[in-house]
DNA sequence: ACAGGATCCTGGGGGC
DNA sequence: TGCCCCCAGGATCCTG
């Protein structure tokens, strides 16, 4: 669930809550996680202090001294807050770490258990995670040469491109489906075959709703909350993500949803134009 | 290289 | 109430 704008929320709210704290202890449920928590890293992490947090796609990085990154994936589930000690621990909460400041912990609470926290040390090895695993730039960084060189050397369509973190990082299923409309392109269109200010109009259109979605601190349909816990409510402003049958905010054409890439589609039939096959030479709807 | 499906999990919602 | 099925913001692995 949580996509770039909200895990950006989360990052934004834990920043002044953990820089400079200290971590005093740590306690894990011993329940498995995406990737495996090694016992060894509850050492490692007692006596380091917070030095910063930062976002990177979807990962967030809380950067410890000595060299230490602590890097939390939230998978689908994933709930990453500050809260008094003294607060109940909810169910599926995996990780908790003691702070030094004011009686508080930081929380991971993960109830699918998608998501992951891996510590690694030393810089390098926190660069050669993300270089391996081959993530791509940020919405902002990507450069109009790449771009257009990336969606012109895959066969897949737009949907697929967008939800691949290789091309570019944070994107996910609403936002994917809310750019598409934005930039008023149909899902199933090849990437390689936009034109090229169709391909600045959709990395514009990434931009602008992500921009959107961090102004209102994300979406939260279930379980996302962000690093203070409180929802976020860009939700309610969905153009068609879980729109199904409900008019189109410009035509008010019903909203329909397909699958693609192994995800539910939503899109405008009319605003997003037609499929490739329908969309004859010379006979250009809209 | 890609689509499609299954997989890792838990829980909410709808239908009956 | 309860049961069963479908669905879910992600990522990865396998098959064809």
């Amino acid at each position: 669930m949580p996509e770039l704008p909200e895990v950006e929320t989360v990052v934004r709210d834990l920043r002044p809550c953990l820089t400079g704290c200290r971590i005093q202890s740590v306690t894990v449920s011993g329940k498995p996680l995406r990737r495996p928590w090694s016992p060894e890293w509850q050492t490692q992490l007692v006596g380091r202090h917070v030095r910063h947090v930062r976002r990177r796609g979807k990962w967030i990085v809380v950067e410890l001294d000595r060299e230490r990154f602590l890097v939390v994936h939230l998978g689908m589930s994933g709930q990453l807050t500050v809260v008094p000690a003294a607060e109940a621990i909810a169910d599926h909460t995996h990780i908790v770490l003691n702070l030094s400041r004011n009686r508080t912990q930081l929380r991971f609470r993960d109830i699918r258990r998608f998501g992951s926290a891996t510590l690694f040390e030393g810089r390098a090895v926190l660069e050669r995670f993300f270089s391996d695993s081959d993530l791509g730039p940020e919405p902002w960084d990507l450069d109009t040469a790449t771009w257009r060189q990336r969606l012109a050397a895959t066969e897949r369509c737009l949907k697929a491109v967008l939800l691949d973190q290789r091309i570019v990082a944070g994107v996910g299923n609403i936002y994917a489906d809310e750019s598409l409309f934005e930039a008023r392109l149909h899902p199933e269109r090849l990437a390689r075959d936009l034109t090229p200010a169709e391909a600045r109009r959709l990395r514009k259109a990434i931009v602008t709703v992500l921009e959107r979605a961090i102004d209102k601190r994300g979406s939260s349909i279930r379980d996302y909350v962000g690093g203070s816990g409180l929802k976020g409510q860009y939700q309610q402003e969905f153009r068609v993500y879980r729109r199904t049958g409900e008019p189109c905010v410009n035509c008010r054409t019903p909203i329909e949803r397909i699958c693609l890439a192994g995800r539910s589609t939503h899109f405008c039939p009319d605003c997003q134009g037609s499929e490739p096959e329908a969309s004859a030479p010379g006979k250009r709807s809209r």
